[in-house]
RNA sequence: GGCGAGGUAGCCAAGUGGUUAGGCAACGGUUUGCAAAACCGUCACACGCCGGUUCGAAUCCGGUCCUCGCCUCCA
């Protein structure tokens, strides 16, 4: 089957193909860079992540654009009150944006349009807008005409008439008189006295929310192109409103098909200050691996609502997240997996006839045939599941005394690591390093000083010398008590916390 | 009010007309000086509620309850 993805416009599942066949042009909602990313930046960037890459594993090329707003009401706002010139807090919260995306092992867009290095393509749209009769000017603004759109409301599926029902309450009365129509909305704002301006020919001002998506996107993907995607929460207005300036600039078909991603809850809430359930990322990223952000949020469908348990103590204090932790602890699996399988002897792999298990032969083929099916990564997570448990399986072979293993099978069982990470983007870390900092962190987290424990297993290892198995068990079980295991391996003695 | 997404075993979470999803926790086993890790097994004939269709429904239809989101700048 090939690549299916449920479709907003057409609300139902349908096959993804792009109009060049082999290339796929797609264009993603970036993010309004005012402040850290959270939660709820990260699960989009995640999900269209997979789907590159997915695209990219199969053979498609793919050009991805994922746009940055930096010039915004948010923006202006917030460096007032920061005392900072708005592009410099732009550019400030871009870079750490850019950095915890990269921390969740994205790959990045292929571009990363500015609104500010844009104007003349939105400038350019505005006017073609308005020389169709589309948009109008009203002292200063510049309103796209929602009437003058046939089909407007076709991606939301609302009609005009439902939307102008409750209209009124919301709307800045002044804003209101300018308008022809409640629902029509600015391509241009022109500026008050202090605000950052650009020059037009409607006079000074900064474009309106909508217009950016549709300029950049035709700038980078052309008029029409395959696949735009976003939040839940952009279908109306964002994405209502870019379909209909685009599509009466043009008179061709925009985006050929919509997706949309759920919304992070937390604590079953909307996460938002006055709940006092917000987090930056980066305060998550102090607590877990920011892979295992990643990990949590694939484990949940794309289009489903993901809760997110957000442990406080009773002053409001972040403690933790119970699901981040888990999918820490399944990527310890992974890594201590692909070790133990990187550190087989090389003569304990031999030629042989035995069929390789169908588990490791299969998983590539799986985790792609999931992915078709509307990027399903839960299902492709429990295939990955069944991949380890062979692989530990084949490394307790290989361990056993005498102990053989095949070549194809353990060929096949490097293959499925490399398609963990090149696919969904996870276990592609160094694995020891991995480790090392997920338990020293955890370790440190619960008060444990590093240097006791190493003195604490040398003495232990000095009483095993000895035969003093009353000793050495005294010191693991004291060990034991403070939360720390110890684990004897062929390769030394090492140790981990004990889970609580 | 309009539009939409959900309610699946202790917890998380796929599936969507008939055949083991998966993970976590817990418990038992193999292994181990004792452990851990790893592997095997149990928990699991679960699907909000009430009707209907069907040989058969978690899955389709009708109704109903609950949670959540969007309805002008929010990912």
């Amino acid at each position: 089957m090939a690549l299916h993805l449920y479709d907003t416009l057409a609300v139902k599942k349908i096959p993804f193909e792009p109009a060049e066949p082999g290339h796929a042009r797609i264009y993603v909602c970036g993010p309004t860079t005012y402040d850290d990313a959270h939660i709820g930046h990260a699960r989009p960037c995640v999900v269209y992540d997979v789907l590159v890459r997915h695209l990219r594993r199969s053979g498609t090329k793919v050009t991805y654009v994922r746009n940055v707003t930096d010039i915004d009401d948010k923006i202006i706002k917030r460096a007032a009150e920061n005392g900072e010139a708005p592009a410099d807090l732009a550019e400030r919260m871009f870079r750490s944006y850019r950095e915890d995306m990269d921390r969740l092992r994205n790959l990045r867009p292929d571009r990363e349009p500015k609104v500010s290095e844009h104007l003349d393509d939105i400038r350019a749209l505005i006017g073609r807008l308005i020389e169709r009769g589309h948009a109008y000017e009203a002292s200063g603004d510049v309103y796209f005409s929602v009437s003058s759109c046939p089909d407007y409301g076709k991606l939301s599926h609302r009609k005009l008439e439902d939307l102008e029902a409750g209209a009124s309450e919301r709307v800045d009365p002044e804003e209101l008189e300018r308008k022809r129509h409640p629902y029509d909305f600015a391509l241009w704002k022109g500026s008050k006295p202090g605000e950052p301006a650009w020059d037009s020919p409607w006079g000074p001002g900064r474009p309106g929310w909508h217009i950016e998506c549709s300029a950049m996107s035709m700038r980078y993907l052309g008029e029409s192109f395959d696949l735009h995607g976003g939040g839940l929460d952009l279908v109306f207005p964002h994405h209502e409103n870019e379909i209909a300036q685009s599509e009466c600039a043009t008179g061709k078909t925009f985006a050929r098909h919509w997706m949309h991603n759920g919304f992070v809850q937390v604590n079953k809430e909307k996460m938002s200050k006055s709940l006092g359930n917000f987090f930056r990322l980066r305060e998550a990223f102090d607590k877990v691996e920011p892979e295992a952000v990643r990990w949590a949020l694939l484990t949940v469908h794309y289009r489903a609502p993901f809760n997110l348990e957000m442990d406080l103590d009773e002053a409001g204090n972040l403690l933790g997240f119970p699901q981040f932790d888990e999918a820490e602890s399944r990527l310890q699996y992974v890594y201590a997996s692909r070790q133990r399988l990187a550190e087989l002897p090389p003569k304990k792999i031999v030629a042989s006839k035995q069929p390789v298990p169908e588990e490791l032969a299969q998983f590539p083929e799986r985790v792609a045939r999931a992915l078709d099916d509307d990027l399903n990564t839960p299902v492709a997570l429990a295939h990955a599941a069944s991949f380890l448990k062979h692989v530990n399986e084949l490394c307790d072979r290989a361990a056993a005394k005498g102990g053989q293993i095949g070549e194809a099978a353990h060929a096949a069982a490097l293959e499925g690591f490399r398609v963990l990470d090149e696919v969904l983007g996870l276990g592609g870390d160094d694995p020891a390093a991995f480790l090392e900092r997920v338990r020293d962190r955890r370790a440190r987290a619960l008060g444990i000083e590093l240097e006791d424990v190493a003195r604490a297993i040398a003495e232990r290892a000095e009483a095993r010398q000895a035969k003093d198995f009353a000793r050495a068990d005294r010191v693991r079980d004291e060990l034991v008590a403070r939360g720390v295991e110890i684990l004897d391996t062929p390769q030394g003695t090492t140790w981990r916390l004990v889970r609580r």
